[in-house]
DNA sequence: CGCTTTTGACCCGCGC
DNA sequence: GCGCGGGTCAAAAGCG
């Protein structure tokens, strides 16, 4: 299996040169468009533009895939005869990249179903234990719950039992029954959605009723919030207290950067600032927002400027809802979930016996890794604390050397894909940055996800789906048209998101190279977005919402028309509760419909929200990304 | 009136 | 111990 995985993800290493034929390819194809004109004018100099302009470009190809007496035949040969034999040329290549990007597919999809293997196993285990459990003594029965839930945290999040609060842990115990059997339910469908079920952090679709916060809150009063009087307490709970009390190395921040020209982006979760700073060298504006969905919820988030482009948007959450999160925000909630999910994973290695990407990053001097899933590029990257100074350089991760050095996770989704010369450059800064001397701290590590999408070639900004609740949702749908992820669009994304990585990983030493795969192929967490994304693209038709919280999708980025509307900053995100959605409002737009494999619609609501650093907006934001502007 | 934003002050952790 | 910087508080102001 390892050697398996090993051979898997060496391969890509030894098609790098695939990738510059790729790349000759679709060079090789304009020319042939070019060639196949037989009306134009200039007709015989593409023999010699073909053969001088082409330059490197051609030359590689004709040695390694043109006929022979293309040189001798120039003169004699017709033009359709050549037409003919480049068309068969570039057939044959086609076919052949194919054929390799399939098996990266099933390389992927079998790595899906080992996941969704292992994870049932577990489930059955949770869920056997659960039912013997049962037969025991209540005050038994709880301790047990409260283990399993903890178990099950651990697995989802790769979290050790010890960080889960308690009392977080007796919430859990009410619904635990409900979640074994929607994890049950689910267990098929999606690893990621077990994790989000179980996750504290972020997202937490957890199936929290309301009044189940309330109690929860009412249980987390009894152990940390009545300390919210005292405000040294409340800094201390109110970050680490769903996240973890316990292990304060536990908690994790997503940093999300996103190119938008708003001054927030709206993830779907009220927020209220609460203030605002200037952060040393960023001369945009740093602000505070807190949840304000539920009274003590405590998630926060920072919004600022990057100050190398002004751009780009850096959220940065922190904690986990104690609440029902809307649907809207679902979507950014199990992204930052599934990035925590991986951040923590690999933190936690450092006390787990399992080595993970942690363990194995430590041995490489330069611990930058990348995936792509589909258009998602996931950059793993660990910054050392030698780098005090927080990365602001575009496309790039800041890896915030906070203060309380929490781990931060990046997800990137600045880049386009026009740039796998971007992500390459990424890629290039990352470990340019990456001290040779690495030195693994998990509190001061840094994970960069890079989400660009394939799909955002067209180098247009970026933005998060903006679902606002309450709200119609697919209030702009119209507007953005939908984003079909077909299959076959997924799949080409896949591949041309592999031979991205490719791209990008050309520029690192073998070494790291092997180490970052064998990071990330022993990375269960890993396997878990893996899952997720897959899942998302690849017939995520299963997965339905079994209880009335959204079991968030796994999000897909793309981008979106700018011109649709300028100002707003939104993403599109592949929510699959597409019919409850619409059912508000697109009543017509069937495409609410589940398609199996083909997550069409995108969901794009209200964005917008007050600047973090502008003093214009101001009055009620039900979100700091609400209406105000514009 | 209720909520949010603004903003100066304060607290705390960290490095020197 | 001191200074610095990040993060938070809370009173005041603004807005609908």
């Amino acid at each position: 299996m390892e050697n398996k995985n090993k051979a898997e993800y060496y391969s890509p290493d030894d098609e790098y040169h695939d990738i510059d034929d790729q790349e000759n390819i679709v060079h090789q194809f304009g020319k042939g468009d070019d060639k196949s004109k037989p009306s134009s004018p200039h007709h015989k100099d593409y023999m010699n533009i073909d053969n001088i302009e082409g330059g490197a470009v051609n030359v590689m190809v004709k040695r390694e895939r043109s006929p022979p007496e293309h040189n001798s035949m120039a003169s004699s040969s017709t033009h359709k005869e050549q037409e003919d034999q480049l068309a068969k040329v570039e057939m044959r290549e086609v076919m052949e990249e194919n054929e390799r990007l399939r098996m990266h597919l099933d390389r992927m999809m079998k790595e899906y179903r080992n996941l969704q293997n292992q994870f049932h196993d577990i489930v059955k285990k949770e869920t056997d234990q659960k039912s013997s459990s049962t037969v025991n003594t209540s005050t038994h029965h709880d301790h047990e719950s409260d283990q399993e839930a903890d178990q099950l945290v651990s697995l989802s999040l790769g979290r050790t039992t010890s960080d889960m609060k308690k009392d977080e842990l007796k919430k859990d115990k009410g619904h635990d029954d409900e979640r074994v059997i929607i994890i049950n339910n689910k267990s098929l469908d999606l690893g990621l959605d077990c994790k989000f079920e179980s996750t504290p952090t972020e997202c937490s679709p957890v199936n929290y009723s309301p009044e189940n916060s309330l109690d929860d809150q009412a249980n987390k009063d009894e152990n940390g919030e009545t300390s919210n009087k005292n405000p040294k307490t409340l800094r201390n709970n109110g970050d680490g207290d769903d996240v973890s009390q316990q292990n304060p190395t536990k908690r994790a921040r997503v940093s999300v950067r996103v190119r938008c020209d708003t001054p927030t982006m709206n993830d779907g979760c009220q927020w209220r600032k609460y203030g605002q700073k200037i952060a040393k060298g960023n001369p945009c504006p740093r602000a505070y927002y807190r949840c304000t969905v539920a009274p003590n919820c405590p998630v926060r988030k920072q919004v600022q400027r990057c100050a190398e482009d002004m751009s780009i948007l850096i959220t940065t959450y922190e904690g986990t809802h104690n609440h029902t999160l809307p649907l809207s925000a679902t979507a950014m909630a199990s992204t930052t979930s599934a990035a925590a999910s991986m951040l923590l994973s690999g933190s936690s290695s450092s006390s787990d016996p399992n080595p993970q990407v942690t363990a194995t990053t430590t041995t490489t001097p330069t611990s930058t890794t990348s995936a792509n899933i589909n258009g998602l590029n996931f950059y793993l990257s660990d910054t050392s604390k030698h780098n005090k100074s927080p990365y602001y350089f575009p496309n790039t991760s800041i890896s915030t050397s906070a203060p309380n050095s929490l781990p931060t996770i990046t997800l990137d989704l600045t880049s386009t894909s026009s740039s796998s010369s971007s992500s390459l450059s990424h890629l290039n800064r990352m470990s340019h940055n990456f001290p040779t001397r690495y030195n693994y701290n998990n509190n001061n590590s840094s994970t960069n996800l890079n989400f660009s999408s394939v799909l955002e070639s067209n180098s247009l900004p970026i933005s998060w789906t903006n679902n606002y609740p309450n709200q119609a949702y697919n209030k702009n749908n119209q507007n953005f048209g939908s984003l079909t992820f077909s299959s076959r669009s997924s799949q080409d994304n896949i591949f041309q998101s592999y031979l991205q990585k490719n791209t990008t990983q050309s520029s690192l030493p073998p070494e790291t190279i092997a180490a970052a795969t064998k990071a990330i192929t022993s990375d269960p967490n890993f396997h878990s977005a893996l899952a997720a994304a897959l899942t998302s693209f690849i017939g995520n038709s299963g997965i339905e919402n079994k209880s009335s919280h959204v079991t968030a999708p796994f999000p897909i980025l793309s981008s979106l028309p700018s011109s649709s509307n300028p100002n707003k900053c939104s993403s599109s995100f592949l929510n699959k509760p597409t019919s409850s959605a619409s059912a508000n409002n697109n009543n017509n737009n069937s495409n609410s419909t589940q398609q199996p494999g083909n997550n069409s619609m995108v969901f794009f609501g209200q964005s917008s929200s007050s600047l973090p650093f502008s003093t214009s907006n101001k009055g009620k934001s039900t979100s700091p990304s609400d209406s105000k502007f514009d």
